[in-house]
DNA sequence: AAATTAGTCTCATATATTGAAACTAAGTCT
DNA sequence: AGACTTAGTTTCAATATATGAGACTAATTT
């Protein structure tokens, strides 16, 4: 049931054990996490003991339940900061929503999924910040779709397989064929587009982010909804939202040093 | 050298490690993160490649070089929105901010150290997703004062002997005797101040935030900065943070059902 | 009070982790 | 070039650690 080839060991296992409580929006009983777990009873309990320990857990001793642990948090603060494009294309970012009056998007991709990096929404801005790190399908979305056309042909095989091909929508994409024929225009115009094909209402269109030697390294997408625009009209975004993923990458390779 | 009872386990090695990662924002080579740590080569080794699979470090190729990986922001998402006070605190912070025209940090207590869990900046609102999840010693800032005075006997006197004392200011608390005198009177008022102790220019008015039955669950401040307020004039705040913690507590026992 | 369920503990066994040492690869220096 | 140093990786036997069936306790339910 639990993804990540937990090869064997116990950090391996400690952390299926987090992914559940995470999984989770909400106080986990032991017994419900048992239930998830593909491990023994005494075995899962060690390893929520052990996380609880490492602060990665915290047990509420009254409700006799399991959340994750602000550990998580502080730790998540020195990655974002370091390990993510987010810093260095922060800048662009809120140039380009200011510029375009639209919701703006940072993703890069893990594990055949899209990570929210970085949101500005041009309306309430302050739902930003809860959804850093929301992760999203790569294969129905604008940002998910301009990754997988650049990731290079090993690394798009591989990750094709990792998609769920789910129909969240009537346009959704159901399969890798279909997927596959719209990355090769992709490739060629540069540009993706989704076309309510995550959730009914809503289009963006997106531009890959690489560096000189074309290695992928994000993506970045202005996300509006069919009241306010269409995807004839997205198209006039198309050449500020290939010069601001251009500025990124430039910033990005100037970080390296 | 590195913190945490790294209690035998595993896991805990494994975490060092990480940490290691965390503590220096930037990319490491595998023989710095060695230098640090107390393990031998190889365990250090192991402990890297298992972190790097479990995509909690990310590997460089080309640099040879470890950074954390991006599921950390995955799970944080997870965390912020579970564990933290932050999203039943959200509209309230708001709230307060809007009103005062002044930042408005929102913390929690982990391990002796103050966790801001949300920020909400009057100038620059941009800043503010960048520092959550940030971490500041509690003997010297408002919400860590404020924090310290209503943790209870038992948990103060373990978390006093976990502050540093470290003088970063001419008017930061340098030993715990002097810390404990000023929170005993907090404990009287109900509200703490930062007096440029942590930084010289800012200042801050800090309310615990209690269950019901006093149990702390967090600290709200309001935090300016000595060319536009003074301690005296941060007094007016008392009324309105300590109704916005009041509305925050009663929020946050509504959700525990 | 008996029965069910949830949570915790024990201990012999199996297994994964350990780290000294050896090795390879990549720089530095003469 | 070749010798020397340093960084990174692998091996393998010894050993510590994690494992999980089962027993036990605590808390609910009938």
């Amino acid at each position: 049931m639990n993804k990540a080839a937990d090869a064997g060991g116990t950090v391996g296992k400690a952390l299926s054990v987090l992914d559940i409580v995470a999984q989770h929006g909400k106080p986990l009983k032991f017994n419900e996490i048992l239930e998830e777990s593909d491990y023994p009873k005494p075995t899962v309990f060690r390893l929520a003991q052990t996380l609880v320990n490492q602060n990665l857990l915290n047990f509420n001793k009254e409700a006799g339940t399991y959340t994750l642990g602000v550990r998580l948090i502080t730790l998540a603060h020195a990655a974002w900061k370091t390990a993510s494009l987010a810093p260095i294309a922060r800048q662009h970012v809120l140039d380009l929503a200011q510029n375009v009056k639209e919701a703006v998007h940072l993703a890069q991709l893990d594990n055949g999924q899209v990570i929210f990096v970085d949101k500005i929404l041009s309306t309430n801005q302050y739902e930003t910040l809860a959804r850093i790190g929301q992760v999203a399908p790569a294969y129905c979305t604008g940002v998910g779709k301009a990754m997988l056309a650049f990731i290079g042909s090993k690394r798009l095989e591989i990750t094709l397989k990792q998609q769920s091909y789910h129909a969240y929508t009537d346009n959704t994409h159901t399969s890798p064929e279909t997927l596959y024929v719209e990355l090769k225009e992709i490739q060629k115009s540069g540009i993706a587009f989704d076309r309510e094909e995550h959730e009914t209402g809503i289009i963006s269109i997106a531009a890959p982010i690489c560096t000189e030697d074309g290695t992928l390294i994000g993506a970045l997408s202005i996300a509006t909804s069919t009241s306010r625009h269409d995807i004839k009209s997205l198209k006039m975004f198309k050449s500020i939202i290939e010069k601001t993923a251009q500025k990124i990458s430039t910033d990005a390779a100037a970080w390296q040093f």
